[in-house]
DNA sequence: AATATAACGTGTATTTTTTACACTAAGTAA
DNA sequence: TTACTTAGTGTAAAAAATACACGTTATATT
């Protein structure tokens, strides 16, 4: 307990949504509370902020111990401050948003018992979540589509390796809406910024494609110049 | 002087970076502060949030008490969190951003003994300003350079009636390079969001140019559209 | 071994958009 | 009337976006 300047009684929290894809579906990390308010709900992966962190710093912490996932550079978009978005006080919340490539390599392993555990939930078919959790979601959602038209995020999600065919499904779930394929090879590949590579996907029961990696070093002296789908 | 729940000694703030245009020059409305910290010092109109008011409120309130503005519509656009941001203490600042028609019809006048006065200055030619607002302003400048590519925001600053010139020189000036008359002309009345009055510009010693107006319902119907210069 | 299957990978013609570029017209002021 | 300054306009060439369909190839099945 300690004596306050009047103002200063405001709680700051980070939530962050986690996009990632499977090779199918869009998916997003949830955590399942072990914690009042809203234990045993779903949630995004939260909680508050430290006095002696910067907010950026604190999202990095807060997701490492809810999700056991680290250095992942997540992008802050939006601050929400409604009075009462929070039953147990003033809490405004910083949501910051990442995409993941998802795969065997990245257990997930809560380090705080703040959570019970931590999951990838298919977008397409959430639970019902604690706070205005989906009211932050929604907008985040929002925001990566648009980001996605103009920049290759698309990479974020996929493996280092990937095929073109797995590139165009990503920007399908995104926006929402079928591509023609010629038409998308031919411009995701006019930016220059895919390597071909000489091997083929493995393990598929159908004609194998050809893999593809993404070459970051062109991609940032692209600069500037936008892609549109 | 109350007592608080651990996490609970956060102070939020609002900061307002207001963009105007003049017919000639890009400003942004300052205060001069009249209060510790900085006192004396020209900083970007913001104050604390209040305890009973989201934060969205808290932005228009606090707009009007430095400045006297009212039903200026702000966008939400980055939370600074940084450690050290603030002198005295932990303050999370939510910065807005809105642009502005300027003209004598608004008069600048602080209700708050807060501000000693509120002035428009051009961008170009700023004076130092007071906690990390150099750093809000700037990453308020990029947003709208972004935004304007692709939204009819520029009218926004411009007067009710206004001539293509005028048009082209707030992408200009926001996008910071030249653009070609003829081009631009064919692009923005492309969009089909301008109408062309009976009435010819005023009071200027050389031949006097078109008014347009810009018309929202049908720029509404537009959505989904991206325009882009 | 032959066959069926399912995704891979490719090209062209058309339309639309973007770009580059320079002069005459109109109004004001001296 | 002349000088000045900004308004206003068109076209050709290049680039980008769109619409559209079939032979190829690796695997699985019989």
């Amino acid at each position: 307990m300690t004596a306050v300047t009047p103002g200063f009684d405001f709680a700051v929290s980070i939530d962050c949504v986690l996009f990632g894809f499977d090779g199918a579906e869009l998916k997003i990390l949830l955590i399942e509370r072990n914690e009042e308010p809203f234990k045993d709900w779903w949630a995004l992966p939260g909680n508050l902020v430290n006095h002696d962190e910067s907010v950026d710093q604190s999202a990095q912490r807060i997701l490492k111990e809810l999700t056991g996932l680290s250095d992942i550079y997540m992008e802050q978009y939006y601050a929400f401050g409604d009075v009462e978005r929070h039953p147990q006080g003033r809490v405004i919340s910083v949501a910051y948003y990442a995409m993941l490539r998802l795969g065997g390599d990245k257990p997930l392993k809560p380090l705080s018992t703040y959570a019970k555990k931590a999951q990838w939930v298919n977008v397409a078919n959430l639970p019902k979540l604690a706070f205005d959790h989906q009211h932050i979601l929604n907008k985040g959602l929002e925001k990566i589509k648009r980001r996605i038209k103009h920049l290759p995020l698309a990479f974020e999600l996929l493996p280092e390796k990937f095929t073109l065919t797995q590139v165009q499904s990503v920007y399908e779930l995104i926006l929402g809406k079928k591509l023609d394929k010629r038409n998308f090879r031919k411009k995701i590949l006019s930016f220059k910024v895919l390597k071909e590579l000489e091997e083929k996907q493995r393990g598929v029961s159908f004609r194998a494609a050809t893999l593809y990696k993404f070459d970051k070093r062109k991609y940032n002296k692209l600069f500037g110049k936008e892609i549109s789908f």
